[in-house]
DNA sequence: TCTGGGGTCCTAGGACCC
DNA sequence: TCTGGGGTCCTAGGACCC
């Protein structure tokens, strides 16, 4: 018999993603600072590189927009490492981001591009190591433990393998954290990047966990780190002091528990090889305010073109839903939504819309809205639809919800 | 001139059922 | 007369992640 195999799980994580398929294209820009990000349409108009006829990598640097010249909204979802020696880093608005490093060539979002590369990736992993999770177009929990050589160097040598087989095909690098689970992992993936690997267990945790501050771990953002310091806690060892049952008091009995876990570096989660959607929604920040009657026909035609578009990924990605909503964000940035719940499963847009515009009837639309959104939840596959049982009978709930809820504030505008 | 878009999960309260 | 819990569904908001 020969002992248990140790947990070995990775986690992978593109560098600088969506950069670097840029720099792929436009190898003349490496080295310089790149930030990808925009409220697409001024940058679309900034660059009609791809309408030139010529070689995308021998248009010359000084043809390409810079940030400087930006005007309208948006955040960065990437930047090169030479860009964030400037501090500009991802999900800093442009506009902020143009008085830090003006000079920045911007380029705007290829989502198709980035989930080519995105697919090349994982099915690169995927022949190595069957036990995949997969965690947005950029990043993938591994699991080594039962795949040959998973084990050796502490997992260091699969990693190496799997960095090698996607730079030789993608020409991408990417870092990898590997550790007795995935909040380690994950943590782990940071500490060597650009291209890096990281090997953790669970003697490192005082000497390699407990320094960093609370918020690297995944799961405790801006709101649970500035409570965390607001009662004196920064680092992870510190909250690895706190008892469980002071941090259930603080943070709710879940997030307490989960809490006391994490600083411990403890977590059961499996690498997770398939899921299914929870929800589809499609949503657009305008690129002015619009106030609900002034811009009545141009929100409208808005609204019908994000149920045409949630409709249309619903149509492809084969499903349909019982659960319509409506997200909008107002001028002040404070968000409402508003979803309701019908009998019979939908797909179609005009069902779709209808529903929504119901619920964008019991709404306050006095204010000006900066985004507007629509959501299709409680989903089903779609050759499931007929099969699915109705177990509760849903008439009546509707109606008493709709007694208390559907009460239509404003009733024209939509 | 602040602050994208597509998601998941959690909480909390009310309705309703047993 | 007053007082029960447990469970599910629905809705609204918010934190968080990539």
């Amino acid at each position: 018999m020969s002992a248990p195999l140790l947990r070995r799980i990775a986690h992978l994580d593109m560098d600088a993603f969506y950069a670097s398929v840029e720099l792929l294209r436009y190898p003349q820009l490496k080295g310089l600072p790149v930030v990808i990000g925009g409220g697409r349409r001024p940058v679309d108009d900034a660059l009609q590189l791809g309408q030139v006829e010529r070689p995308l990598h021998k248009i010359p640097v000084s043809e390409f927009p810079l940030l400087q010249d930006y005007t309208g909204r948006g955040v960065i979802t990437t930047a090169t490492y030479a860009a964030r020696q400037f501090g500009v880093g991802s999900a800093m608005g442009l506009m902020k981001a143009a008085k830090l490093c003006p000079q920045a060539i911007l380029l705007p979002v290829d989502f198709a591009e980035y989930r080519r590369y995105s697919k090349a990736f994982k099915a690169i992993i995927l022949e190595i190591a069957p036990l995949m999770e997969d965690r947005g177009v950029d990043e993938v929990y591994i699991d080594f433990t039962d795949v040959p050589g998973g084990q050796r160097e502490g997992g260091r040598v699969l990693a190496r393998l799997i960095q090698k087989s996607i730079f030789q095909h993608t020409g991408l690098t990417c870092s990898v954290g590997v550790a007795p689970n995935k909040l380690l992992a994950k943590m782990a993936s940071e500490f060597n990047k650009p291209n890096g690997i990281a090997i953790v267990t669970e003697a490192d945790l005082e000497t390699r966990i407990w320094p960093l501050a609370c918020r690297k771990i995944n799961g405790i953002g801006p709101k649970s780190d500035a409570k965390l310091q607001s009662l004196g806690i920064t680092t992870i060892g510190e909250l690895a002091k706190q008892e469980l049952d002071w941090l259930m008091d603080h943070f709710g009995q879940k997030t307490g528990a989960w809490m006391f876990d994490a600083a411990r570096g403890l977590d059961r989660r499996v690498v997770e090889t398939s899921s299914e959607p929870v929800s589809i929604s499609r949503e657009t920040t305008f690129e002015r305010d619009l106030h609900a009657v002034r811009d009545k026909a141009e929100l409208g035609a808005i609204f019908t073109q994000l149920c045409e578009q949630v409709a249309a990924d619903l149509a492809r990605k084969g499903y349909a839903g019982k659960t319509i909503g409506i997200k909008l964000r107002y001028d002040n940035f404070k968000a409402a939504t508003r979803d309701q719940t019908v009998e019979d499963y939908v797909a179609d847009a005009k069902v779709i819309r209808q529903i929504a515009g119901q619920c964008l009837k019991r709404v306050p639309l006095t204010q000006r809205l900066r985004l507007l959104g629509v959501r299709v939840a409680s989903l089903v596959k779609i050759d499931e639809v007929n099969s699915v049982p109705q177990k509760v009978p849903l008439t009546h709930i509707n109606k008493a919800h709709e007694a208390m809820n559907s009460v239509a504030i404003n009733p024209e505008l939509f």
